[in-house]
DNA sequence: TTTGGGATGTCTAATAGTTGTCTATTGTGT
DNA sequence: ACACAATAGACAACTATTAGACATCCCAAA
């Protein structure tokens, strides 16, 4: 019997997303987790159990009743979203970088099926979240790095571009109109073509709990700020990563945090967003060096637009 | 005995197309379900469940007698069915209308999961074929004629690109690498920017039996040249929509064919493919006027290549 | 042609189950 | 003292269930 971290019931309400009221009904009603106590009777959960809660909140926003999934294992919840769960750890390791050459040789032979098959395997091995940031996204890196070394042609560029976005595209999420979701917009500034890594963003953040829009690459800044606009949008996530030094999208960041309402949140990522610095610095943007970092600050902002809406209500 | 997901009759009629009323009257009056229910009394239905509904709805809709075919077993259902499904034109063409209003609003709203709601129930109205043909397509012609009128920004049509191409990528096949089957590159040429009509030729052909790799938009007639090679295709689809003017892509398509392996079929489509059509024909390209047509040309030539490999093997 | 009745989808009203949120009260930890 | 947590229970907003009424449509008998 090994100690394991434990971890309060707010730690566990900011990881999964759920509020600490709904984790105890589901305790109370469904028995959906059994957590230790402490000598005091406080909750203390395991990763286990905050995983199998993140697990049951994906399948109940995915339209099942929380009733029905409660008491199933942890491989039946699984089954029902369409994903598997890795015992994570050092072999991940040599599995990804194996499966991430599998993927480059695929892509430099164009072998769409065997691109697709790899990425699959990938999910089952590593689950959602460990695809993206142990496959997907260092690939996008190096399929660039090659395309800049001239290494690869930019129909390789292409061809893995599109591949990667129609298998992210069946993890992402579209969720009932939940509507107490935060949105999130994703897309790349004006200038900006490369439009993976906010596509990568807007899955993560589905799953995560937010309502994602995306728009794609090259938007200019009136036309990011109107999406916001109408969509009530919580924050931008913006991905730069090609050119680095491109002094109109400094002007366009400064521009668009002109048209942004009051209180929506920038998040910038990518490979040369550093070398904005100075104009992401003065419109307000967290700028994030990887896609975990960004989830972080998703769900912190979430949380702390809840914490405002209660206050609101008072 | 294992434990499957189950269903709630909401779900189900999403994912059936029949209302939740109708659902329920079937199972009373002719028994055509007998879903398991939960604690409280709710129905769950399995995924077997689900497809016999389906397939009931397509054989009522073929006009045949719910009283009749509801006691039917699962292969008795899809044999009648599956003779006469022709029956179902006219009735289509207001359905689809409908839908395509719903998407364009989506599209005006920028609301992910609608639009991806409506699609889907046009896939199961519609079948595969039927929502490209009557819904996708379509929705794409207007969304850039509006954009071009100025009625909707780039925002809407980046949105609504990006949107179809993640609900296509659901419908593309990945097969097993069975060599048999021809392979098809498609992409757009340089100075083309709108890769929708290429990802949907894309889709289509790999539901006839193609091998598709798929390259995006903008590719230089030496990389196509070089997929081409790489992947031994037997054919090339190129989407042409805007703009329509460009010399220098007749140039470039002088160029494609230059750099094409002879015997290599080129196959045009999109609004403006017959704005050079002086190079398409100087090239042998086929040019084709809709998705159908490009279907009915790529059957052609997947016949014509088997027979030519019989003819060589003797 | 008209009429009647069966088949079928839709609708309503009353009842009940489900689920997230909230309150009041008491207790814990620092 | 102060913020946070536990418990039980109340509640509102949904969603489902049942039985039955109703409107069409179609076919066949009068």
């Amino acid at each position: 019997m090994s100690e394991q971290p434990l971890h309060s019931i707010q730690n566990v309400s900011a990881r999964t997303g759920l509020s600490a009221h709904v984790i105890r009904v589901w305790e109370r009603r469904y028995a959906a987790v059994t957590p230790k106590r402490s000598d005091g009777g406080r909750r203390l959960y395991s990763d286990r159990e905050v995983e199998r809660l993140i697990a049951l909140r994906e399948a109940t926003q995915a339209g099942h009743s929380i009733g029905v999934i409660a008491g199933m294992t942890m491989k039946q919840i699984s089954s029902i979203t369409g994903k598997a769960r890795s015992e994570a750890g050092s072999r991940a390791m040599d599995a990804s970088a194996a499966l991430r050459a599998e993927c480059l040789d695929a892509v430099k032979q164009l072998e769409g099926a065997g691109l697709q098959d790899a990425l699959q395997r990938g999910l089952v091995m590593f689950g959602q979240r460990g695809v993206l940031q142990m496959v997907v996204s260092p690939l996008a890196e190096e399929v660039g790095e090659r395309w800049r070394s001239g290494a690869f042609a930019a129909a390789h560029e292409h061809f893995f571009t599109s591949a990667a976005k129609i298998f992210l595209g069946r993890l992402n999420k579209y969720f009932t109109p939940g509507s107490a979701m935060p949105n999130l917009i994703a897309c790349t500034p004006s200038g900006q073509l490369h439009e993976l890594g906010a596509f990568m963003v807007g899955v993560a953040a589905s799953h995560i709990g937010w309502r994602v829009t995306y728009l794609g690459a090259g938007l200019p800044a009136a036309e990011i700020a109107g999406a916001v606009a109408q969509n009530e949008a919580a924050a931008v996530a913006l991905s730069i990563v090609y050119p680095g030094d491109d002094p109109c999208l400094s002007e366009e960041l400064l521009d668009l945090k002109k048209f942004l309402p009051e209180g929506t949140q920038i998040i910038a990522g990518g490979r040369c967003a550093a070398g904005y610095r100075y104009a992401l610095d003065r419109i307000g943007a967290v700028v994030v060096g990887s896609l975990d970092e960004c989830c972080e600050v998703l769900d912190r902002l979430r949380m702390q637009r809840a914490v405002n809406r209660n206050r609101a209500r008072e």
